[in-house]
DNA sequence: GTCATAGTTGAAGTCAACTTCATGTCAAGG
DNA sequence: CCTTGACATGAAGTTGACTTCAACTATGAC
């Protein structure tokens, strides 16, 4: 096994956790680039291992794979990211999960001052409104992530 | 206005923020009942707007419709939740709540640890897999809930 | 050379939670 | 009575992130 090494999409697969249709999916969706045998069948290279724990990672944090696809293709080269990159770009998830944390925090709080007293009412109950009690600044919608994949 | 006040959709619309669209749907789903009139239009009763309130709640919280009726049907008769029902059901969603909080919390502290140190590995990484550092216990999956809708 | 195993493709399907559309009916003020 | 705005329906469309399918081809151990 020397560096030079290509993997198929079946070791990809199984040592990524993603599916073999994830990572056609994310090739055509220009995430991931492959080379391709004579016979057309693709091979990976190290690299693409790297890339993918990237994108799991964003995917975790709560990315679109929209938001994923821009943030590597800043990187010059559409390059997997490095060391450098990979510190720029998870101390920008930092905030994110802050915010995240801070919303969910305050909708327990609000269910905690909420419990018992049966206002459940629309515009004035912290929860079924919690605008006011999430307060994530001025601009429209907190965000907070799809479920995570634990299973990897 | 009485107390036997009935409301059109419209109505209910405006005052509980869900597009009409949505009420149709919430009742086709099982999720909100309404009477009709001899023409054949949708008529709420008061009720509907709490009920439509704990509904908006449980999907801050991150429930899914099929969880939200599954509380709903778990009232007899159908009926709205009441005071009671409102502290046993929110509760339940206090911990769920507390979980989302800790996995995030969790997924925060991995990538601080992460941040700087390149490792960018999968099955090593915190951040790309956080099943050992959430620790939700033994099950599945860790649930996050979707974006928040703040626009009542 | 043979054959199992693994890979290829485009098109279509899935899921949740709605929204949009086309076409037609109701309610109520004047 | 008439008009206008709100409401009715079923069917189909939307979005994101994939998965599934059917039919076909490549790879590589023997």
């Amino acid at each position: 096994m020397g560096p030079g090494d290509l993997l198929t999409v079946g070791d990809v697969a199984r040592r990524s956790g993603f599916a073999a249709s994830a990572l056609r999916y994310y090739e055509r969706e220009g995430l991931l680039a492959t080379t391709r045998t004579v016979g057309g069948q693709r091979r990976y290279e190290r690299s693409a291992l790297r890339r993918l724990a990237f994108i799991r990672a964003a995917r975790n944090i709560g990315l679109s794979l929209e938001e994923v696809r821009e943030a590597l293709h800043r990187l010059p080269d559409g390059r997997t990211p490095t060391k450098a990159d990979w510190a720029a770009l998870s101390k920008s998830w930092r905030s994110r999960l802050d915010e995240q944390i801070a919303a969910l925090q305050a909708l327990r709080d609000g269910l905690d001052s909420c419990i018992g007293c049966g206002c459940l009412s629309l515009k004035r109950c912290a929860i079924s409104n919690p605008g006011d009690v999430a307060g994530a600044g001025a601009s429209g919608a907190v965000y907070l992530p799809r479920p995570l994949t634990v299973d990897i």
